[in-house]
DNA sequence: AATCATTCCAACCGCAAGACG
DNA sequence: TCGTCTTGCGGTTGGAATGAT
């Protein structure tokens, strides 16, 4: 199982994930290809890259797709085409080849015809509740509410301070979304990682899961480096809401 | 029980894009 | 601007597990 220079390829031992997930966690991600060296390992960095994103990183989810993950599936593959990454980004817990390799073995494979059949909403399925995103930017300015974070000023409906944990969404589906936070030890207020100092985004799919989208939250009437730019491509998300809303 | 076919998913490969000097 | 390096993505493959005969 080596390749041409040595470097070793095919299925993980127990003992390679061990040394992976331990660089992982004294180094963080990113820096690929620093990754064999520090971990003491004899892959290749895409190799290193591809384990830890597909199988070892936490909060991977595992197991069947749910039938509101199928349904969010099949409309963002009608929109996006095999873009897996931008679709997977949108289900929480799945990744990009998870969610190619169900399309490919679950939908493609079934035809047409089953793929209508999925579309068709289960009774009991769950609407998912779309605010329009109308604003492109998101502050880090995170205000913490019982250890679990809100939003301050950042809502629709003008709520000064959200909670987001008492958001209503599907049963099944219910993660506390801030727990998957980017280097997620414990998060001050501004949601700077304590351990690393990295400043932390919100993954804007946490709130594609919650069903709520959040606006701008601009300081002062304009858009300064206290801003992160959030919505990133714009347009695409514009065009999911088109899509979303029409359902 | 043995053999063959199918399913499923982890992993690999090649390419494109971005970062950087 | 160009070349090199690195990362990330989508397509594809390999093989273990499972099912059918």
């Amino acid at each position: 199982m080596e390749g041409s220079f040595g470097v070793r390829k095919g299925a993980w031992t127990e003992e390679e994930d061990i040394l992976l997930k331990q660089c992982i966690q004294k180094y963080g991600e990113g820096k690929w290809h620093l990754v064999p060296v520090s971990a003491g390992l004899n892959r290749c960095r895409k190799s290193c890259r591809l384990r830890w994103l597909n199988y070892l990183k936490p909060n991977i989810k595992r197991g069947n797709f749910a039938a509101d993950e199928v349904d969010l599936m099949l409309r963002l593959h009608k929109l996006l085409g095999n873009r897996w990454s931008l679709i997977a980004g949108r289900l929480p817990g799945r990744t990009a080849n998870d969610v190619k390799n169900y399309w490919n073995t679950h939908l493609l494979k079934k035809g047409s015809s089953h793929i209508t059949k999925l579309k068709e909403k289960p009774q009991d399925m769950v609407k998912v509740n779309v605010i329009k995103p109308q604003p492109r930017t998101f502050s880090k300015n995170l205000t913490w509410l019982s250890g679990k974070p809100a939003i301050v000023g950042s809502f629709k409906k003008k709520e000064d301070i959200r909670d987001i944990s008492q958001t209503p969404m599907q049963s099944e589906s219910r993660i506390n979304w801030w727990e998957s936070l980017p280097n997620c030890g414990e998060l001050d207020e501004r949601a700077t990682c304590t351990q690393c100092g990295r400043l932390n985004e919100v993954p804007r799919e946490t709130f594609w899961a919650e069903g709520m989208v959040p606006e701008a939250k601009v300081v002062g009437d304009t858009l300064d480096e206290d801003v992160l730019n959030y919505w990133g491509d714009s347009s695409l998300d514009m065009d999911l809401w088109e899509v979303l809303k029409a359902e």
